[in-house]
DNA sequence: CCCTTTAAGCTTTTT
DNA sequence: GCTTAAAGGG
């Protein structure tokens, strides 16, 4: 990478910058980067990186430290930094979870926690069974038996959080904790993510040196999504960085804030100005949606809390561009038929199935499922996408998705890639020297299990078959190496649940393409289904034509005492929308067991969709 | 055994 | 607010 002055310096890959975002990109100072969807946060922080490498203002060797709520997202940015910034910059832009930072934390420095407070070196996380088991050893009689609703495990961590480090003392929570670090009984220590937290958090408050320590690594810290920021997420920035010359900067949006629910600091943006002096930048390009749906979004500001502050269009579109539909039906059915044909249409028109999303405030399958079977009859196929995702992320189900890839086509050098790395760090083969003989055999091996892959299709007709095929290839990659590695698949019956589950929804796609290979692997992947998910699941993502069911009360049932956020929620959901928005309601859903639906707690809504001029509402 | 009453869950991620 | 399942009553 060739360095330039900050004054050379330009945005990589021909991308504008904004003004806001350019100065958010150049300043020195601790800086909140407050913009809304489809404003490009990514972006701006994947082009920071680029400015800070580039012009060295990030001193070699000194790390970016990028930190995201979720895996993919992390993912996402390390992968847009590579490719605005070359994979010189790999080692030194590190991009986790806040779980992961706390546990490298913990990792590295366990030894540094006083006696008696050290967990042993190969604790589980969050194992629920040793966690309950903790519980019951301590002393704790569970007045719900052997079953652990969910308010039990809350009342769990409620426990364990308020215990002080070092531990003294002799309450419930000590006691648990006690047996937690150490293991008890027949059960290995066992942590929970919170309390990989509170270790991470007691090591650098205690340890000036570590401290320096992880300072001098990281010069810079980029907070993404930031305000969906726990209280303890919080503490942990702020143990490691306050007060230092780290540069911080911190994207969020408090029109997308849906998470308070599960503990978001309400008032971390605020906190954070403070307590790091931070400055305050507002993005206002809206790269993603047309004007119409922009316009739809602006006039939510008021109800949102959010100044009149301006948001503009992407001059890509002109200015009539978005469409915005109320669809009021007597019933489910009439909404089915209406919904299937338009998105028959939509597609008919060019629009990919998976570039349309259908959201639900909560439960999708109860507002969806005759929907999918009615486009079904139209040879439209959508799928509920929770479980997908899932296992989509599942390193053991990514590892035998590429390995199938390559045994349908061969020609394919990211997968192979991607594959020969994986398998290398799994089976911990130096990849520096690809001429050495175990990376060599390590080729050949994986060449071999690719052809026997692509002899055995043809043959496989029936589950059986398909599974032994699986297991031919977790043998091949080793189950106890995979349980090694992917640390999540030590514990219990997780592992199997896993590929059982995998392997039974391969099948079903199977069945579906009709034993063609190459359409089972897309299927499964998602490419030729509409997706459906709740507005939460949706967050971050965006699509051509976004379909919202049931805008009605019943769905909002909790808008009386989180108003708030349920027009977060709202926002977030049309916000996804680049082309087109549809919101339905009907009088009468699911077999009219209650009487008619009501409209008045989120009349809101309706009002704001039926003003002049906003939506085409459609009465049926 | 059947009918009524009561209580829980619903929106999440993380190794 | 509505569904589901468990608990309670006759």
């Amino acid at each position: 990478m060739k360095i330039v002055s900050p004054k050379e310096w330009e945005p990589s890959d021909n991308v504008h910058l904004e003004r806001a975002a350019d100065e958010s990109v150049r300043t020195k100072e601790n800086i909140l980067v407050v913009a809304g969807p489809g404003a490009g946060k990514t972006e701006l922080l994947a082009q920071k990186a680029g400015y800070l490498f580039s012009t060295n203002l990030c001193m070699y060797p000194r790390k970016i430290l990028a930190i995201s709520f979720k895996n993919d997202a992390a993912d996402n940015l390390k992968k847009r930094v590579i490719r605005r910034c070359g994979t010189e910059v790999e080692s030194r832009f590190i991009s986790m979870t806040y779980d992961a930072f706390a546990k490298s934390i913990l990792d590295r420095f366990r030894l540094a926690l006083p006696t008696g407070n050290t967990p042993a070196a190969d604790y589980l996380v969050n194992d629920d069974a040793t966690i309950d088991a903790a519980f019951k050893d301590a002393g704790y009689i569970s007045p719900y038996g052997e079953q652990r609703p969910a308010r039990e495990k809350a009342f769990y961590e409620k426990i364990i959080s308020a215990v002080k480090l070092p531990l003294r003392g002799d309450d419930l929570g000590t006691k648990v904790w006690r047996r937690l670090l150490l293991g008890f009984g027949s059960y290995s220590s066992c942590l929970s993510f919170k309390m990989i937290s509170m270790l991470a958090i007691y090591i650098i408050q205690s340890n000036r040196q570590l401290k320096k320590a992880l300072r001098l690594t990281y010069s810079h810290i980029f907070l993404d999504e930031f305000q969906d920021t726990t209280d303890q997420q919080y503490d942990l920035v702020k143990t490691c960085f306050f007060g230092s010359t780290c540069s911080l900067t911190a994207v969020g949006d408090n029109k997308q804030r849906i998470m308070l629910w599960a503990g978001a600091r309400k008032t971390v943006f605020k906190d954070f100005l403070n307590d790091f002096h931070a400055q305050e930048k507002h993005l206002i390009t809206n790269h993603r949606s047309a004007p119409r749906l922009v316009n739809l979004q602006k006039a939510m500001y008021d109800s949102l809390n959010e100044p009149k502050g301006q948001v503009e269009a992407s001059n890509k579109w002109n200015p009539d561009d978005g469409k915005i539909t109320l669809l009021i039906t007597r019933d489910n059915a009439v909404e089915e038929e209406w919904l299937a044909t338009d998105i028959q249409k939509c597609i008919a028109g060019g629009t990919l199935p998976n570039d349309i999303c259908i959201l639900c405030k909560q439960r999708p399958q109860d507002y969806t499922a005759g929907l999918i079977s009615k486009l079904a009859s139209k040879n439209v196929r959508a799928r509920i996408e929770t479980e997908y995702q899932d296992l989509l992320k599942e390193p053991i189900v990514v590892l035998v998705l590429s390995l199938l890839k390559l045994s349908i086509d061969k020609k394919r050098p990211d997968v192979w890639e991607f594959l020969l790395k994986e398998t290398s760090r799994l089976k911990g083969i130096n990849q520096d020297n690809t001429q050495n003989d175990s990376y060599y055999k390590m080729q050949e091996d994986i060449l071999g299990i690719i052809e026997h892959c692509a002899k055995s299709f043809s043959k496989i007709n029936s589950f059986e078959c398909l599974s032994a095929l699986v297991y031919k290839i977790i043998d091949y990659f080793d189950e106890s190496r995979i349980k090694a590695f992917y640390t999540s698949y030590r514990q219990g019956k997780y592992f199997d649940d896993k590929v059982n589950r995998f392997i039974k929804l391969l099948w079903d796609a199977l069945k579906t393409a009709k034993f063609d290979w190459r359409k089972t692997i897309e299927d499964f992947e998602g490419i030729n289904s509409i997706p459906i998910m709740t507005i939460h699941k949706s967050k971050g993502l965006e699509y051509s034509n976004v379909y919202f069911v049931g805008l009605e009360d019943s769905a909002f049932w909790n808008f009386k005492n989180q108003p708030e956020e349920d027009r977060c929620a709202f926002f977030v959901a049309l916000s996804r929308a680049k082309q087109s928005v549809t919101f339905t309601y009907c009088d009468y859903r699911n077999g009219m067991k209650h009487p008619q639906q009501k409209r008045n707690q989120i009349n809101e809504f309706f009002t704001l969709l039926q003003s002049p001029g906003m939506a085409n509402v459609i009465q049926k």
